[in-house]
RNA sequence: GCCCCCGUUGUGUAGCGGCCUAGCACGCCUGCCUCUCACGCAGGUAGCGCCGGUUCGAAUCCGGUCGGGGGUACCA
């Protein structure tokens, strides 16, 4: 049986520690829109999501915690995993020992398993007195007798369970690099468990794709040298009867920071989370993500989630290591914002205003309806969720708690500034309608053709003392939702 | 050391033997638009790691070389 006779199913597979990295992200995506794709143009196409707490220590709940949060906020839905459940359940390593441990019994009482009872000394010592240029495990103890295993018994040492590497070569074809192999001379025996019997990951992991039905194994290309390892496993699962096929195999491109080095965790673009926090579109995030080894078409780099399931193909993918460039991270992002409607960014924009403080929560009706009105004057000019707080804070703000920026203060509304600013509070206060046109057109008298103002010099002023700031949504706009009243008591103050 | 992977402008990519005097995007630089900012628009900048070979013809195929990365654990 070949894994393509098989309804597609493929897995994330994260270790819980530490936090999120945008390369989990990658991979989770890349995974994803195999599976959507599939079940939209082929068979099957399911997302399982699986967590690999083996390694007790570092296995945090935290971790875990900000793993499903990331997802939900991305979008990706898991068709089987945590909280959802599914019919391979428990999808927690930590839950699933007993299958591990049933799995190696068969292993160990087969030819393709054997108890080991070396040190790492004495391999490293044979390996010096033989010269071999092969590191790692040298087979020592493959065909120990009755009578030797006695004597390392009664010297009370412990033991592992090794898996014997097959003689030959072991060959796949990898999805996005071709056709790999390895000789297996050069892969060593290689432990399934620890000495107290704890399964490793060179066992669970594989063991969970076989038993969970996964047919493609799509990973960090960090991986790949532990492949020809997992292909010879599979083959001995066949033969045990607990599954019957082998996976496909696809290793994904690293993401990379700075330099040559991948992303590291101290890099600060690599904390997934973290560009929720300051503002990123989650469809952004996930099309730049995307853009790192996969391209949609030759011109044209900005697409949906739901082009790129079309479209998605694994063969597709660039086996070269890609570097992650921050400026173009957001340039992606910002067209997303452009493709939002007023009212969905709005909805969007929401929740960065609360936790700013910009906007209460619950959110009342008066600002509620000031921000509808507030929205269509920044929604072209802010290119993250968390740029709208900044931009509208003077709208929202009650009058005592109103200041003004004290350097933008210092620029504009100094010795030249005053009097462009007593000259516009004496337009505006004679004003019979507060409309932006009437408003304009005040302004537009007393200060360019009154006092020969530029526009841009006339402005600034006024600008810093309504809004607070020397950057801010259009003026004469801004000042008609603010109201006559206290945009007047606004350069009043300037004024005092 | 040994094994494996990778190699197109600063960055991400398109390219799968002639359509390439190498396309697109970001960045950067010039302008335009303009009440600030942002958007938008027009233009510019810069690349096939290197050497051989195959071929009428190579970024594309082959060999070598150099460079980078990963693995080489009772980590994942």
């Amino acid at each position: 049986m070949v894994s393509s006779d098989k309804p597609v199913r493929v897995r994330m597979a994260p270790s819980p520690t530490g936090s999120p990295h945008v390369g989990l992200v990658r991979t989770a995506l890349y995974n994803w829109a195999f599976a959507r794709h599939h079940q939209r143009h082929g068979a099957g196409g399911t997302f399982v999501f699986r967590i690999e707490d083996t390694d007790k220590e570092r296995s945090t709940a935290e971790s875990y915690a900000a793993i499903i949060d990331l997802m939900r906020w991305l979008g990706m839905e898991w068709d089987e995993g945590p909280e959802v459940g599914g019919p391979y359940a428990p999808y927690k390593q930590s839950e699933r020992e007993d299958l591990y441990r049933e799995v190696l019994a068969k292993l160990r009482e087969s030819r393709f398993g054997y108890e080991c009872y070396c040190t790492n000394a004495e391999v490293e010592e044979r390996r010096k007195a033989s010269g071999s240029k092969v590191m790692g495990y040298d087979g020592y103890c493959r065909n120990l007798t009755a009578d030797q295993v006695a004597v390392f018994e009664a010297e009370g040492r412990s033991h592992i369970t090794r898996f014997r590497m097959p003689d030959g070569k072991i060959t796949w074809n990898d999805l996005v690099r071709g056709e790999i192999t390895f000789e297996t001379e050069f892969v060593p025996d290689y432990a399934l468990c620890r000495a107290n019997g704890d399964p490793l990951y060179t066992l669970v992991n594989p063991v969970d794709d076989a038993l969970m039905d996964i047919t493609h194994v799509l990973r960090g290309e960090d991986l790949l040298s532990s492949t020809p390892r997992q292909v010879a496993l599979y083959g001995a699962l066949i033969e045990l009867g607990v599954t019957d096929f082998v996976p496909e195999f696809g290793h994904l491109p690293y993401v990379m920071g700075e330099g040559n080095k991948k992303l590291s965790k101290r890099d600060p673009e690599a904390h997934a989370l973290a560009y929720r926090d300051q503002g990123f579109l989650p469809e952004g995030l996930l099309n730049y993500l995307a853009l790192l080894g996969w391209a949609i078409a030759a011109d044209r780099d900005v697409f949906t989630l739901d082009e790129m399931v079309d479209a998605f193909e694994i063969g597709d993918v660039n086996p070269n290591p890609a570097r992650f460039d921050l400026k173009k991270c957001e340039a992606i992002n910002a067209s997303h914002m452009r493709l939002l409607s007023l009212e969905d960014m709005t909805h969007r924009v929401l929740p960065y205003l609360k936790d700013a403080g910009v906007v209460g929560d619950p959110v009342h009706d008066s600002d509620a309806q000031l921000l509808e009105l507030a929205m269509p004057l920044v929604a072209e000019r802010i290119n993250k969720l968390t740029e709208a707080a900044g931009m509208l804070g003077f709208l929202f703000v009650a009058e005592d708690d109103f200041s003004v920026d004290p350097a933008d203060a210092e620029k504009m509304l100094g010795e030249d500034g005053r009097p462009v600013v007593q000259a516009a509070y004496d337009a505006l206060a004679g004003l019979h309608a507060w409309s932006t046109s009437d408003i304009q057109e005040a302004l537009q008298t007393a200060l360019v053709d009154g006092l020969g103002l530029k526009p841009r010099v006339a402005f600034g002023p006024v600008r810093v003392a309504v809004t607070g700031r020397r950057v801010s949504p259009p003026l004469f706009e801004s000042l008609e939702l603010l109201g006559r009243e206290r945009s007047l008591g606004r350069l009043q103050r300037a004024l005092g």
